[in-house]
RNA sequence: GGACGGUUAGCUCAGCUGGUAGAGCAUCUGCUUGACGUGCAGGAGGUCACAGGUUCGAGUCCUGUACCGUCCACCA
């Protein structure tokens, strides 16, 4: 039996513990059809990412689910994996290019993707070791990658499918185009955020009257782009313009007045300036009224140039460019000022001709992009779209029904609200890292050919010269598929994906639900038919110490890699799970780590305490029930109550609760109490009383160190693996159950009577302040003396009792007497001499007033003929039951009163 | 504008289906009791945000209010 240090350093432990699962083989899991399939996909990391406080919690929740289910039984699957995170990398990539003084286009593609493999293959094992780090216990040789062999043809057979089925289109539409990262991006990737601004109130002429028609924009620069104003049909201010026009300031432009909805009568002048190119409304209007799209921005967020006018028209005459391409305009003196600089300049020129009638603050939502922050631009664009409409009503059904359910229920909501009102999905990214898109263009007809590899020649027209579409794929377009994708579809007869899928447990936190979440569920629908996990289990994210978000840019951030080498993966691990509530949010506090720490230090000496007493030749194994004690009893009721409980909460998701009472069990129930009253039988020299007291405390801290261990892997791993008869890993062991031949619920009573006694005696003697070696003899005055006679060693060692004697009732003298009463017993404790006479009786007087506080609840509830009348019968007893109990302590502590004069 | 969450001890938070308010930390008092001072034994500390309602009984259920926070939407 090797020696235990005094305190538990995981610095020497948790390496090496893991290296040992790894050579083990423990997470490796295979379809057994003897065992139940449960099945985890871990939420991929960014490739070249660094784990932080959200993977920390996020991971943590997984690894304790599957290792309980591991422990259960299951053929446990956690299938880890990371994300190529298109829009991060390819930023880093162009970032670490820049320092060198290169560009994407200096490179061209293949050069910037040789140099991208080269940063994934770099740092993409970074956030594997970090996950290691922490514990958790995936399948890593099933470790898979968005972008890897079988994800990509995944991507790309979903891609042609749902073209085929007129799921997926390209078209012109109003994207979100991020200037600073140079690529539209879908709806979910927009951030609103406040911002101070103005209402810039300008003055249309109008053409056929002459009169100035006043509007309203808080984007003057778009004014250029200008191709009509709207008023609504109904408007009788503006009855007498319908089919006129106005003359657009600085370009001199006749444009049209239409009617249209759109205009709201309510708000502003009732009048709004349309430009279709750069509002998403003014778009919807623009298609109603064919209306010309008039483009003048550039895509880098610059106004518009000669040049830009050229290649457009070039493209237009070449007839590459068809349905509602955008023309572009040549904003002359504004060409290549910034969009900024345009609105000062426009501004200026505007109020000069006398167009600008007033400025008006104001605070508006501004959309930027979730990445870089910059503003998002509306633009017109030629881009992909996934039609979601008829993929979202089967996952609105699916969830519905009841065959996904989300935990907490409340997030629910959230995900019908995101599904039922999501607009269709534009999945082209004009940028180079990532899934190229499977479509090729004829260079010679123009015809579009989608198809999972490069077609030898165009279906047309027979030309063999085609270009692939040069845009990739949103990067949750692969993530989408990752239920299905890393189980082996596409292959339908994939042994993994028939045992495996669908999968079980999906744990994430709520900020993605949009992103992710609701993704893959429409995804899963639409190609497996499944439902891709039964249970979406929603966590909250991790704050300061003051409640704010960790971010980089508050520099607040806490590395839980730190936090590991300070205190231990399984500290941090048990402080981000104890009394965490599902879906809530927790703050990170260094103290919480502590004292997470310090029960695994308390855990480590109760073990160290436990095998320091165990003989060489100690075999395990409870003895038979004749030669339990009262307090084996009481705790292995009470560790049959504890892992009923924590099973039972681990089922609901309850892991905060689970946490928290396997600590209480182990602290509390485990050390305080029950290691404590096993020494005197240890210590007995009773070869028989000490060998029960072993073979109890070695049982019992087995089951306890199996209970924690999904909590905390490392420590118990190391723990078990000292005891004696240990198999080689904890990993594997069964989960504890509860083992009906061991509630002995009137043992537990009769114990924690005399834990009762024993608490009042430590308590009156620390408020007396009488010294823990004075130690006296004592009488117990109890209707029945049974547990406290069998109790007596404990009597001696936990109440400083000499000699205990019992009596029915205690009719000698009381002088010198202390008196400690409890609900079933009086103790009488000659040690007046020790304490002042006045303090005792207030003691006294304090006990009883509290008493008197319990039995007056007790008593009113009683006294109320309704409560009798109505309450469930059983309870009512029970009442009775406490108010007789409480009758008794007062009267005991009245009668010690009368006593002491 | 819509939805959701929070408001419980000095601090951070639990409290499941309504039945005598809990933990950790902090604080105070004792304790070198041979597993552990990263410890042990005790104490003090709460009108459960506010106002109504349902109920024999409400921290818990319902309605409303206030403040804090989050998400979504719109904004000429």
């Amino acid at each position: 039996m090797k020696e235990l240090a005094k305190q538990y350093d995981p610095s020497q432990v948790e390496d090496r513990i893991y290296q040992f699962w790894l050579d083990g083989g423990y997470f490796h899991t295979k379809a057994d059809p003897d065992k139940k399939p449960y099945t985890i996909v871990m939420p991929p990391p960014n490739v070249t990412g660094q784990l932080h406080m959200g993977h920390a919690v996020d991971n943590t929740m997984q690894d304790i689910l599957i290792r309980t289910k591991r422990m259960q039984g299951y053929a446990a699957l956690w299938l880890p994996g990371t994300d190529h995170a298109s829009i991060a990398t390819e930023a880093k990539v162009v970032e670490a290019m820049r320092a060198e003084g290169l560009t994407k286009e200096m490179v061209g593609r293949d050069g910037f993707l040789e140099r991208a493999w080269d940063w994934k293959n770099r740092f993409g094992s970074r956030i594997v070791s970090q996950l290691k780090k922490l514990g958790s216990s995936c399948d890593w040789e099933r470790e898979r990658f968005t972008m890897d062999e079988g994800c990509s043809d995944a991507v790309k057979e979903v891609f042609v499918r749902l073209y085929n089925q007129k799921l997926i289109y390209r078209g012109n539409r109003m994207v979100n185009w991020c200037p600073h990262c140079n690529t539209s991006i879908s709806d979910a990737e927009v951030e609103y955020e406040e911002q101070d601004g103005h209402f810039w109130h300008l003055l249309y002429p109008v053409k056929e009257t002459g009169e100035m028609l006043e509007l309203a924009t808080t984007r003057p620069e778009t004014m250029l782009g200008d191709t009509a104003v709207a008023i609504n049909g109904e408007d009788p201010r503006y009855a007498h313009l319908h089919g006129c026009h106005v003359i657009l300031p600085l370009l001199n432009k006749e444009i049209p007045i239409v009617c249209d909805e759109h205009a709201d009568m309510t708000k502003g002048t009732g009048v709004v300036k349309i430009t279709p190119a750069h509002d998403p409304n003014d778009f919807e209007v623009g298609q109603r009224h064919n209306l010309p799209i008039m483009r003048v921005f550039t895509y880098d967020g610059h106004m518009t140039g000669a040049a830009d006018k050229a290649a457009a028209d070039a493209l237009f005459a070449a007839g590459k460019n068809t349905v509602n391409e955008p023309q572009v305009l040549d904003c002359g003196k504004y060409a290549g000022m910034t969009t900024m600089e345009a609105r000062k300049a426009i501004l200026a020129d505007l109020e000069a001709g006398g167009y600008l009638k007033e400025v008006e603050p104001l605070k508006h939502e501004v959309g930027t992009c979730y990445r870089c922050k910059t503003t998002i631009e509306p633009m017109v664009s030629k881009q992909w779209f996934v039609k979601m409409e008829p993929l979202a009503k089967p996952a609105i059904e699916s969830v519905e029904k009841g065959e996904i359910k989300f935990v907490p229920e409340r997030f629910t909501k959230n995900y019908m609200n995101w599904m039922k009102n999501t607009r269709d999905w534009c999945i082209s990214r004009q940028l180079w890292w990532g899934h190229q898109i499977p479509a090729w263009y004829c260079d010679e007809c123009g015809e579009t050919v989608v198809a999972k590899s490069a077609p030898c020649s165009c279906p047309k027209c027979g030309s063999t010269a085609l270009t692939q579409d040069p845009d990739t794929l949103d990067t949750w377009f692969s993530s989408a598929l990752w239920p299905f994708s890393t189980l082996g579809w596409p292959n339908e007869e994939s042994e993994d994906l028939k045992y495996f899928y669908p999968t079980n447990t999906l744990v994430t936190g709520y900020d993605i639900i949009g992103f992710w979440v609701s993704r893959m569920i429409f995804s899963g629908l639409a190609y497996t038919g499944k439902a891709p996990f039964d249970t979406v289990c929603i966590h909250g994210i991790v704050r300061d110490s003051q409640g704010r978000k960790m971010s980089k840019s508050l520099g607040n951030g806490i590395d839980p890699l730190e936090v590991i080498a300070k205190y231990g993966a399984d500290a941090l691990r048990f402080m981000l799970v104890d009394g965490s509530t599902p879906g809530n949010d927790m703050r990170y506090s260094e103290k919480k780590v502590e004292a997470a720490r310090n029960f695994a230090n308390k855990l480590w000496n109760a073990t160290r305490f436990v095998l320091m007493n165990l003989p060489e030749n100690f075999v395990p194994g409870l003895p038979a029930e004749e030669q339990l004690d009262m307090s084996d009893k009481w705790v292995l009721t009470k560790l049959n109550q504890v892992a009923g409980a924590m099973t039972d909460n681990l089922e609901h998701y309850e892991m905060g609760l689970a946490a928290a009472k396997i600590n209480s069990f182990i602290w509390d129930v485990y050390c305080d109490w029950f290691i404590e009253i096993a020494k005197p039988r240890l210590n007995s020299g009773d070869e028989v009383q000490a060998d029960t007291a072993r073979r109890v405390l070695v049982y019992v801290l087995d089951k306890a160190l199996k209970l924690l261990h999904p909590f905390m892997p490392f420590i118990t791993e190391e723990l078990y693996q000292a005891l004696p008869g240990s198999a080689e890993t904890i990993m594997t062991q069964s989960w504890p159950t509860v083992d009906e031949a061991h509630n002995w619920s009137e043992k537990e009573a009769a114990f924690e009577q005399v834990m009762d006694f024993i608490k009042a005696v430590r308590t009156m003697r620390t408020e007396m302040n009488v010294h823990p070696a004075k130690k006296t003899s004592m009488i117990i005055e109890t209707a029945d003396p049974t547990p406290y006679e069998q109790a007596q060693v404990y009597l001696a060692k936990f109440a400083f009792a000499t000699e205990v004697s019992f009596t029915a009732k205690y009719e000698g003298s009381t002088d010198g007497m202390v008196q400690v009463s409890t609900h079933a017993a009086r103790g009488f404790i000659p040690m007046m001499e020790l304490i002042d006479r006045d303090k005792e009786l207030a003691r006294l007087n304090k006990e009883k007033a509290k008493a008197e506080k319990e039995m007056a609840m007790f008593q009113n509830q009683l006294a109320n003929p309704k409560f009798v009348e109505r309450a469930p019968a059983a309870l009512v007893e029970d009442i009775r039951a406490k108010y007789a109990r409480s009758q008794d302590k007062l009267a005991n502590i009245e009668q010690s009163i009368k006593a002491l004069g």
